[in-house]
DNA sequence: ATTTTTTCTTAATATAGTTTAAGATTTATT
DNA sequence: AATAAATCTTAAACTATATTAAGAAAAAAT
């Protein structure tokens, strides 16, 4: 099982010792997930925490005219899941679903709950996790509530370097806010520059 | 010292021992501040957690034009914090000042770590209130990217019911992203209807 | 290899939101 | 109570972005 990539991903916040690998690794599934295939989908409940191996998601809703409206996009060494689904055990507004063929390694909400309990370890490594997630998202508020759709684009471009040339325009500009012509006016008068 | 009210939001999470109540006792600082009082300005940093016994906070940007971008609100039983700043000890880019005369309790960097390290529960707490705080920010965003200026004020008067008369419309502009006399039309066509 | 599906682009027209300016109202300060 | 400062509103002219439609290019599926 692939599971080197998790535990090096682990030993950038705090490294694990024997006995965590140990605890971590009976409780992870490894995943094969095709193009297009859902690994969460509007209403299911979100029961996973997925750390994605190699590959690439995204997380969106689907608005009352089909429009899709990406809230994230996950690739290698990354995570993705519906953390309110998940910790709620609600049922999920969103979908998740894989843009290129990918392998991802899952714990779910029983196991993870026994980590948090009994190794403060995981506690504070999501902990970790998610803050620095929370700074990405308010540096994405900051973004949409001060910039005009142009510079959004360039700091996409800028901040996500290797995963912007393998998400068709239609998503970046789906993820920005805008429409896709939009998006291809503004590429358009970039190179014009 | 009014720490009741910080110890009844701790246990909303999970309820602090007496061991832990006075640990944490001992660590934190009561201060009272001023309307227009800042207590974080751009290129401090930002070396305190605060919990808003009373009162009302901004946290935002100032632009090249010098606009103010409204980041978050916090009123009482809330916290904030600018946890970039606060983690990496780095210069903050933001700005936080009382909108309202306020009392807050604040817990500096080594106090908050020292409970972390030493008491699991806090590190565990802290990881509850972060991933609150990051589901708001998912939701504002998936508003922000698939919403008119008019469905996301609405939606803010009825998310924050409880600060939204308190708040001039000026700043309620500046945290949706739009001019104040946008806002000032949207009033009007809503109450045209 | 061919067909189907998805993606990207262009352009014309429409709508959402900004800018500038000015006056009226409310709130804070002396 | 008087003055100053901040807030709210309106309107006209402007700019950013959406919508509709259609064709070209690229990628995926058969």
């Amino acid at each position: 099982m692939n599971i080197n990539k998790l535990l090096t991903h682990f030993s950038n916040y705090i490294p694990l010792n024997e006995e965590e690998v140990n605890e971590l690794s009976k409780r992870v599934v490894e995943r094969n997930v095709k193009r297009k295939e859902f690994i969460l989908q509007k209403n299911d409940i979100c029961n996973n925490y997925t750390f994605i191996v190699s590959g690439l998601f995204k997380m969106y809703t689907v608005d009352k005219n089909g429009a899709e409206h990406i809230l994230h996009f996950a690739s290698e060494n990354d995570w993705i899941c519906d953390i309110n689904s998940f910790h709620n055990k609600k049922q999920s507004l969103l979908y998740i679903d894989a843009i290129e063929p990918s392998t991802i390694i899952q714990i779910d909400n029983s196991n993870l709950m026994y980590l948090f309990t009994h190794y403060q370890k995981f506690d504070r490594t999501f902990r970790v996790l998610i803050e620095n997630k929370f700074m990405e998202l308010e540096n994405r508020i900051l973004q949409n509530i001060s910039s005009k759709a142009e510079e959004r684009y360039q700091f996409f471009l800028e901040q996500y370097p290797n995963i912007c040339n393998r998400i068709p325009n239609v998503l970046i500009a789906s993820y920005l806010g805008i429409t896709p012509e939009f998006l291809s006016k503004i590429r358009n008068a970039i190179s014009k520059k």
